[in-house]
RNA sequence: GUGGGUGUAGCUCAAAGGUAGAGCACCGGACUGUGGCUCCGGACGCUGCGGGUUCGAGUCCCGUCAUCCACCCCA
């Protein structure tokens, strides 16, 4: 027998409570990308290890959770399938593979877990769902918008008021950096050094910057950059591609304001993303309270081509839902509703021998919509409805003696502790009446029928 | 992967080398047809695990695992 059991390092189980937290937020966001135009999309928790391998860049390669092949090969810790890292290079695979089945624009969501071989800390785990959006096929700024305003409509009815979507673009950076004298084969580790300048500031990243085999005077160049607009422009002007980027921004910004984002955008040059796929602009979501971001994304025209050699337009958008329940929990900004989540009616069961009376009531309720508990147990009333309130029903329903001979069934409202007798017939009827706030609750079915079944799959191995 | 903190009852935490405790939660009773409040009683532990020092270790040392924080990186 284990010793302990704790799930697997930074996996998690999700208790009642948490479940219904994750389906509130996983619900509105499916909605809301429902409402966009986006189709559903689910792909196997396992890819084969080489649609993923030399995606990710270095770091995101040694994360990836690897599997061992199976019989004869799994002594020599060969390994041929891996977990998905992420939901868009699957992605770009499912498109290269039925490129002809898919509308020309092809816009999913897909919300499903991801894996990564990370260090566990606060908001990040081994085992997170992510809840993405991509269009692939168009190469307009409209799609950067429509995705940057899907998000912040996400966030907007959640109840998130203080975000902040932060902008750039790839190759932007490129220019600048080839025009401040940054050597190519440098400019993922200045990139990665330049990130930082809100936490470690400027001196900071000079120092990185020169560490990391940046020239002096480069570096100095590009401090500057960032601490001044003209020299930025400047240089990023110097070539075609650079000012083709900064257009491409400036349209972007200018739509958006048309859209949920409006006031929520800004361009913000220091800001890199460490996915090495990304080739136009790039994108995150952050709030003031949380030290990593939200979500993020961008463009990635070339990684598709990757897959099938047809280079096709692609841009997408990544939330991540733990970061979201982080700071959701921590400003209680869940409704009530989904906080506290018990049976709408406990029936109580008096003597054994009237079970089969209690059953009777019980199943007529449910057929009224009703989410009906029995207690199980003829146990005395007195821890009956201690049960009914650790449970949080909000009725109990008694069916005593007296109450079976003369049809009638006791209704007691666990909150207001009021109760009364009523005829066994009109019992339905009067707990509409009662609370009106009870009763057949379709959000939650839909939520559990058309979620995460390949994650339940999942667990069933 | 690097540095640091913490591991004691279901939970939050005491016990400063000498008999492992409290509060909350749990169970039972006062209250044999009514939860929350009160009172009384009960159960509760290989002190994360393995080694070492010591007459004696929850306490000191080493290792290991887990967890938290800061880096790194990310959603």
């Amino acid at each position: 027998m284990p010793s302990h059991t704790h799930p697997a390092r930074g996996m998690r189980d999700f208790l009642p409570d948490d479940v219904r937290r994750r389906q509130y937020v996983i619900d509105i966001v499916r909605r809301t990308y429902e409402r966009y135009g986006f189709e559903p999309l689910e792909t196997p928790a396992l890819e084969n290890i080489e649609t993923l391998t030399g995606k990710y860049g270095e770091e995101g390669n040694r994360l990836i959770f690897k599997v061992l092949r199976r019989g004869e090969h799994e002594a020599s810790g060969e390994t041929d399938l891996a977990l998905r890292y992420d939901l868009t290079v699957p992605l770009a695979r499912v498109v290269a593979e039925h490129r002809a089945q898919l509308p020309k624009f092809f816009k999913r969501y897909q919300i499903q877990p991801v894996w990564r071989a990370d260090r566990p800390a606060r908001g990040r785990f081994r085992e997170f769902f992510q809840c993405d959006v991509d269009a692939i096929g168009s190469t307009s700024p409209v799609v950067e918008v429509e995705m940057i305003a899907a998000v912040s409509e996400v966030l907007q009815s959640l109840g998130f008021t203080g975000f902040d979507v932060q902008l750039n673009h790839r190759e932007l950076l490129t220019a600048m950096l080839n025009a401040a004298g940054v050597c190519a084969d440098r400019h993922t580790d200045a990139l990665v050094s330049i990130d930082k300048l809100d936490k470690i500031g400027q001196d900071g990243v000079r120092a990185e910057l020169v560490a990391r085999g940046v020239g002096d005077a480069a570096a100095a160049t590009c401090l500057q950059a960032f601490e001044d607009k003209p020299t930025f422009d400047r240089l990023v002007s110097q070539d075609e591609r650079g000012k083709k980027a900064a257009e491409n921004i400036a349209a972007i910004m200018a739509l958006a304001e048309a859209t949920p984002a409006k006031g929520h955008i800004n361009f913000t040059p220091r800001l890199a993303r460490g996915l090495s796929y990304y080739t136009g602009a790039i994108m995150e979501i952050s709030v003031p309270d949380l030290a990593g971001s939200l979500g993020g994304g961008g463009r990635y025209d070339g990684l598709i081509g990757m897959f099938s050699g047809e280079n096709i337009p692609a841009c997408g958008f990544s939330l991540g839902l733990e970061r979201i329940l982080v700071v959701m929990t921590e400003r209680q900004m869940f409704p009530a509703d989904v906080q506290a989540s018990g049976p709408d009616v406990l029936v109580t069961i008096f003597a054994a021998d009237s079970r089969i009376e209690s059953l009777r009531l019980a199943e007529d309720l449910r057929a009224a919509g009703f989410r009906v508990e029995m207690y199980p147990e003829a146990d005395k009333l007195g821890k009956q409805f201690k049960y009914a309130s650790a449970r949080n029903a909000a009725l109990v329903a008694i069916l005593g003696s007296d109450e079976i001979v003369r049809g009638e069934v006791t209704i007691k409202n666990m909150k207001s502790g009021e109760q009364s007798s009523l005829p066994r017939t009109a019992v339905a009827e009067h707990l509409r009446g009662l609370r009106p706030d009870l009763g057949p609750r379709t959000d939650l079915g839909s939520r559990t029928s058309d979620l995460g079944s390949r994650t339940s799959d999942l667990d069933k191995q």
